[in-house]
RNA sequence: GGGCCGUUAGCUCAUCUGGCAGAGCACCUGACUUUUAAUCAGGUGGUGGCAGGUUCGAGUCCUGCACGGCCUACCA
């Protein structure tokens, strides 16, 4: 690592001493802005619009993107959220001391203008400038104006950069905020309340990824982050809530690629009463709902293949997808030893350590998911691929739960949950044992069987990979093109 | 974990088979009072990711490492 020293230009550092030597604090406290660049702009529009003659004055802030000067006149374009406003620096319509602030300006500075609009010969929207403050002196060079940052590498490290650079990539994240503030008021006017559950727990229930580890010092306690939220909002509705939902960051200490991060944002909520068929009908409903009002539209295109995502979404059993794409019927093939067999008559790898619902997760990953691009509902899986969801009536093995697909994605999974302590005692066991063979540490949750043991009304539960869903409506292949600051390795020295 | 590709100025990229490391933007100096990728003239800026090796000579060839990307595997 270079040293400060090395890093910041001595060019930079001599501007910001002759700065100070002219008695200006290059980074005041505040400053008051009149009007943004947008606002600017409008104005000077209706101005026109209603012939007024006399000009009006603005005062903006915002950080210089471009300085093209003349000799005693500049042109500067000043940005702020709202966009792009040019300022004209002109020697002679300004104090001679802002003249000289205005020579030690760089690109990338935060600076405040005052001054009259209007429009140049080429009809830019313009402020001349009659009075200049720096607002903060920039030490470092911007990435290039013309073909901005593209190296994905300080993209991530450097995020500030990305969102300075690429307009697309401010957009993608506005529309993320916008999403999630959406999936709360379709939740709210639902009749849902938003909850906050641990995040630090003794035991990481949920799910069966591997969890990541801490240390309570006073506790003298090992605590871990939680894996998913559903074992808590299911104790508010034995609590007697009856419609929950929790929006948050759950930690899953496993592999990260394209589309797993450590850290992601889930949606998981609960409604008792309900069962899945009214849950599908609630993710279709929001999903639709939330594309109509964040793009506009239902219809959207994602890696080159247009979706359409208006209700009702084709619904299909597992099994018969599976079939469908795989010609492998894993109801004809009931146990790990058969199936893996057939699986090998058609020329697929296997994994010999495989369980029978890992094989048929396979089966669904490889041959089936990458097909959904349109939204579908896979409907009743294994039990035994799902040891939190009720059985199907009539049907001992099939569970009643759905995922839903879209862009070839996973972007929801959701069960009628299951609330017989009893048998969720002996799925939680059987998981255990299977798990076991695996050398995978599994402990049964003794304080959730507990509160199920008070009884838990019947409920559909839902979870939504949020992170998943922005790629989804922001035409993104890769998560971390969609979380602001992506793990990544430490960079070496 | 495996495979392939990448890493050269602050940024975007060149540098044919090994032979003095370049351009554009940014920055500096000068010219220019309506530019907008301003223009024109001149200039500063490099441990070529890191560490070794081969060679008279390595950004270029070889080995190892780091980081990143894609694919693959793993991870419900």
């Amino acid at each position: 690592m270079s040293t400060r020293g090395e890093r910041i230009s001595e060019q930079r550092l001599q501007k910001l001493n002759n700065i100070r030597a002219m008695g200006i604090d290059p980074y005041p406290p505040r400053f008051k802005r009149t009007h943004t660049a947008r606002q600017t702009i409008d104005l000077l529009g209706q101005q026109e619009k209603e012939s007024k003659s006399e000009q009006v004055t603005v005062t903006v802030a915002g950080r210089v993107m471009a300085n093209r000067s003349m000799g005693k006149v500049s042109f500067l374009d000043l940005r702020d959220e709202s966009g792009k406003i040019q300022l004209m620096v002109g020697k002679d319509r300004i104090k001679e001391a802002d003249f000289n602030l205005f020579k030690e300006l760089d690109i990338g500075d935060f600076i405040g203008a005052t001054g009259k609009v209007f429009r140049t010969r080429s009809k830019e929207p313009t402020i001349e400038v009659n009075s200049l403050t720096l607002l903060a002196k920039s030490l470092q060079a911007l990435p290039e104006k013309w073909h901005g940052l593209s190296d994905v590498e300080i993209r991530y490290r450097q995020r500030y950069l990305d969102l300075i650079s690429n307009e697309e990539v401010r957009k993608t994240f506005r529309l993320r905020s916008n999403i999630i503030n959406n999936v709360r008021q379709f939740l709210d006017g639902r009749g849902f309340i938003e909850v906050e559950t641990p995040i630090l727990w003794p035991d990481a229930g949920g799910a069966t990824a591997k969890p990541f580890i801490t240390h309570h010092n006073a506790l003298d306690r090992d605590l871990y982050l939680r894996i998913a939220t559903e074992l808590h909002l299911k104790r508010l509705l034995i609590g007697g809530f009856e419609k929950v939902y929790e929006l948050g960051r759950i930690f899953r200490n496993e592999g990260i690629d394209a589309t797993h991060n450590p850290e992601f944002t889930t949606l998981e909520s609960y409604e008792a009463y309900a069962d899945y068929n009214e849950v599908m009908k609630m993710v279709e409903e929001m999903v639709s709902t939330l594309a109509q009002q964040v793009l506009g539209t239902t219809a959207i295109e994602f890696a080159g293949t247009k979706i359409e995502l208006k209700p009702p979404w084709q619904r299909i059993s597992l099994r018969e997808a599976i079939t469908q794409h795989s010609g492998i019927d894993f109801v004809q093939y009931p146990n790990a030893e058969m199936l893996r067999s057939k699986m090998r008559e058609k020329g697929i790898e296997v994994d010999p350590q495989k369980n029978w619902a890992h094989l048929v997760d396979d089966l669904l990953s490889t041959f089936v998911e990458p097909k959904l691009l349109q939204p579908v509902f896979l409907v009743d899986y294994p039990a035994s691929l799902s040891p939190l969801a009720k059985r199907k009536p009539g049907e001992a093995r099939v569970v009643e739960r759905f995922e839903a697909f879209a862009g070839g994605m996973e972007i929801a999974n959701a069960f009628t949950e299951l609330n017989d302590p009893l048998e969720q005692r002996e799925r939680f066991l059987q998981q255990a044992r299977e798990r076991q063979q695996h050398d995978v540490e599994e402990t049964v949750d003794e304080d959730f069987l507990l509160a199920l043991e008070h009884g838990m009304p019947p409920a559909g539960g839902l979870g939504v990979g949020i992170d998943r869903l922005v790629m989804l409506f922001t035409n993104n292949q890769s998560i971390r093109e969609v979380i602001l600051f992506p793990q990544l390795k430490e960079k070496g020295e």
